[in-house]
DNA sequence: GTCTATATCTTGATAGAC
DNA sequence: GTCTATCAAGATATAGAC
């Protein structure tokens, strides 16, 4: 039952849509606040002016600040297309990963409400560690094989940490206003080469077919 | 006139020695609160605890929060050694540059202290953009040439932001427990990768030498 | 020079009217 | 279900004793 349906038809909205669509609104507003300054600086008040409702009713929904920033931010980690990637593939996989969450319109402050507090916010750090980077990285040096898959994976997602939060969190000049084509040919050679069987390796299991 | 010589003479310190001593304490203290929790976690009364003063103490020195975090991540930009490197190791200039706060006992604390707040607290934001990365990103681009210069200069930087956020402030556990030298072994070929002259550069200007 | 005491403000959260 | 009113805690910053 949509709004616009409600409209035409006339009909009312029981109570309990009412209540799943405040509850919506607020957590639209709050992932949106929390997305632009952090989760220090979010204020209940702000996220409810944001929202067009009460401040109570912020509390009456989600019962706490740390509760609505779990909610804003959950669900975060896209399901991983990192395992059926072959191995030339592989840094362009986790290149577009990285990009994806911030070139969608859903998902965008979602991802930018959990990477900017990550820094400050000890549950928001524990949400990027554990359930984002280090299962891309596992799944990146899955696919890898040479005795530096571990490190070579988790320098790929940390580099791309850092591209993204450039562009996209700092707003550093050359990088947010780049297309993000020319991103994806600069870089890809790059990640390219980070991925490359190293000199290092185990003699008797040659890198690839260099 | 050091605290060892006064305790050997027996001489007492004047007040002035005395007020730049317990500045500097305080300082110490700040940059280490800071650096741990962040511009906006981080109490004037957590300071003073720290450095054993009082918190009336830290507001005589600094009269605010925002002037004492200031004072804290000052200087973190260190003298650049970009400019003097040639081209073949710019790329190895860039990644010691980057890891060289950090690894510096005196600096780290200053360093960290301003990365950590860089994505909350809108002065960090400043400083680490325009203070920082965008004049190293100016020196790396000034001494590469082609027409991606700028671009490619700037993903370097934030690649290398990527990477020592990861390592120092986040935690990533492949990163904190990595060896330095493996890490620079790594990703110095995929940094020379990024700077090497791409396809589409200029016809008229072939690149470099290669 | 240093500290006690406190003013002033803002926060998250609660209670109760309607 | 929603809002008014308010609480308790904690913050920066200040004033003044010593």
């Amino acid at each position: 039952m949509t709004e616009a349906h409600e409209a035409a038809t006339g009909a009312q909205p029981t109570r309990a849509e009412r209540r799943r669509r405040s509850e919506a609104a607020i957590l639209k507003a709050a992932t949106t606040v929390f997305a632009e300054t952090g989760y220090d600086r979010t204020t209940i008040r702000a996220v409810a002016q944001r929202a067009g409702v009460d401040p109570a009713l912020v509390m009456q929904h989600f019962a706490s600040k740390e509760r609505l920033f779990a909610a804003a931010t959950e669900q975060t980690v896209p399901t991983d297309s990192l395992l059926d990637a072959d191995i030339d593939g592989l840094s362009e996989a986790a290149l577009d990963h990285a990009f994806a969450p911030f070139e969608d319109p859903e998902l965008r402050a979602q991802a930018e409400a959990l990477l900017r507090s990550s820094l400050t916010h000890p549950a928001a750090l524990k949400v990027l560690r554990d359930d984002v980077m280090v299962p891309v990285q596992t799944r990146l040096a899955a696919n890898l094989g040479d005795q530096d898959a571990a490190l070579k994976a988790a320098l790929l997602n940390a580099s791309m940490l850092g591209v993204v939060t450039a562009r996209y969190l700092l707003d550093i000049p050359a990088l947010a206003e780049a297309d993000i084509g020319d991103l994806r040919r600069l870089l890809l050679p790059a990640l390219d080469a980070l991925l490359e069987t190293s000199d290092r390796d185990d003699p008797a299991r040659p890198g690839g077919e260099s």
